[in-house]
RNA sequence: GGCCAGGUAGCUCAGUUGGUAGAGCAGGGGAUUGAAAAUCCCCGUGUCGGGGGUUCGAUUCCCUCCCUGGCCA
């Protein structure tokens, strides 16, 4: 029985860890194997990476992630128009110029099967807005569509990045503007899909990111924040950027981290710039998936239930023993950070479960505080259609109207 | 059927020597510009099991009924 969420009765998982014992104890040989291989080479295991006909990254893609990491220097392709307007000739004058598609909303909602079968009818491209489906090596946990479900629509910005890898919003929002663009420019709608909302309002509003990034900067703030306490971070902050100390609490370290970061090294304050040149740049059409509080937690558990019936544990073992650490953000992904708990002997996997289905059901309460107000979303409420099909049928046709195709 | 112990927030429980109650967990709300599945902030009114009695006043004392668990028949 969990303390977490006061569940009683058999013990649900029973089953299961003996049967994770089982494996492991029978099987001794598939871990040799396992624990040699590089990311890059699971695809076969999960049969998921080798379906994209457009994923990963080119060299070319690939060096551009490198110097938009580097420096903070990225921005000139993204401001340039659009050049081949192919959804949005007889837009009125003053609509901006991509069309674009975005299908959002909590998890568990149906974002990927509703996005997939919408692409199929519009003759779309999948842009995944998701910052844990970028992580190689992490299918069932992230909830990838796997290979049969994707075929014949094109996905892209899954499985970019080893999960040792660093990733972020302003990575992104790079690589999905130029995907905007080049999906537009063939005569294809992109399609914006996942339930990262800062990484959907940052191409939608076109957010500038200053500054770059500091490791080593990061960490000696942090461990000045240790010894003094972040209230000291703050008092710093303060003194160089008032209006950003302002907004944010004492207790917000990483934000507090972020904006000395950025300080330090333009020598200009987060609240200036921040703002300057953002802006909606795409036509877009955006949909939430919505489900009643209830029946979306009902889904969750159901959801984890499922993932770990097939093979999650196994999964973030593997990570783990390829020498994955536990600090990096991959393994703060729900699901990961939780069994690797169990899997380190410090939880059982009845309170890892419980916990993951407990932190699950928070982020998806948190994905609905951050979505509640994007006002330009037009929220269809999954239950109230036969089927998920029938939801995409929907949005589909809003689309062909919209565009006007 | 008898005896004992309980019935207080969604759950586990504390408490009021009579002045209508509070913790943990769950849950809710908010924030969010290079870690975002991360991070941070805020939020506790509930017929104190039902009915009756005593009392200025009962969740607290008394009676009775109902329910749960344990023990004895």
């Amino acid at each position: 029985m969990c303390k977490t969420c006061g569940k009683t009765g058999a013990a649900p998982y029973d089953e299961l860890r003996t049967a994770l014992g089982e494996a492991t104890a029978r099987s001794p040989d598939a871990q040799h194997s396992t624990k040699k291989q590089p990311f890059s080479s699971w695809s076969k295991i999960t049969l998921v990476k080798e379906s994209l006909p457009i994923t990963g990254l080119s060299a070319g893609r690939r060096a551009m992630v490198r110097s938009v990491q580097e420096s903070g220097a990225s921005r000139s392709a993204q401001s340039r128009r659009c050049e081949n307007l192919a959804f949005s000739e007889e837009l009125a004058p003053g609509k901006a110029a991509c069309p674009l598609l975005v299908i959002t909303g909590p998890t568990a909602t149906g974002k990927t099967a509703v996005g997939i079968e919408v692409a199929r009818r519009v003759d779309g491209e999948i842009i995944s807005a998701d910052s844990m489906m970028v992580y190689r090596g992490m299918d069932i946990g992230t909830a990838k569509p796997t290979l049969a479900e994707r075929k014949g629509v094109p996905h892209h910005l899954i499985d970019v990045v080893d999960p040792g890898e660093d990733f972020s919003v302003a990575t992104f929002q790079t690589l999905a503007e130029a995907l905007i663009r080049e999906i537009g420019g063939r005569g294809r709608l992109p399609i914006l899909v996942g339930g990262t909302g800062l990484y959907i309002r940052a191409v939608l509003e076109g957010y500038r990111f200053t500054g770059g990034v500091d490791r080593e900067l990061r960490r000696r703030l942090a461990a000045e924040a240790r010894r003094f306490g972040s209230a000291y971070l703050h008092e710093r902050l303060r003194a160089v950027d008032p209006e950003t100390a302002a907004r944010l609490h004492p207790n917000d370290l990483k934000r507090i981290i972020r904006a000395l970061e950025v300080f330090y090294r333009t020598g200009t304050p987060v609240s200036r710039g921040a703002s300057a040149g953002a802006g909606p740049r795409y036509d877009a059409l955006v949909f939430g998936l919505f489900l009643e509080r209830q029946e979306l937690y009902r889904r969750i558990e159901e959801r984890v239930d499922a993932m770990l019936a097939a093979g999650l544990v196994e999964e973030v073992r593997r990570l783990l023993e390829g020498g994955l650490r536990r600090d990096t953000t991959a393994m703060q992904a729900l699901g990961y950070k939780e069994l690797a708990a169990y899997l380190a002997g410090e939880v059982s996997l009845e309170e890892a479960v419980c916990l993951l289905k407990r932190n699950t059901r928070r982020f998806a309460k948190r994905q609905l505080t951050w979505f509640r107000r994007e006002e330009r979303i037009r929220w269809l409420d999954v239950a109230k259609y036969p089927s998920l099909q029938a939801v995409a049928k929907e949005i589909a046709g809003y689309v062909q109207d919209y565009f006007r195709r």
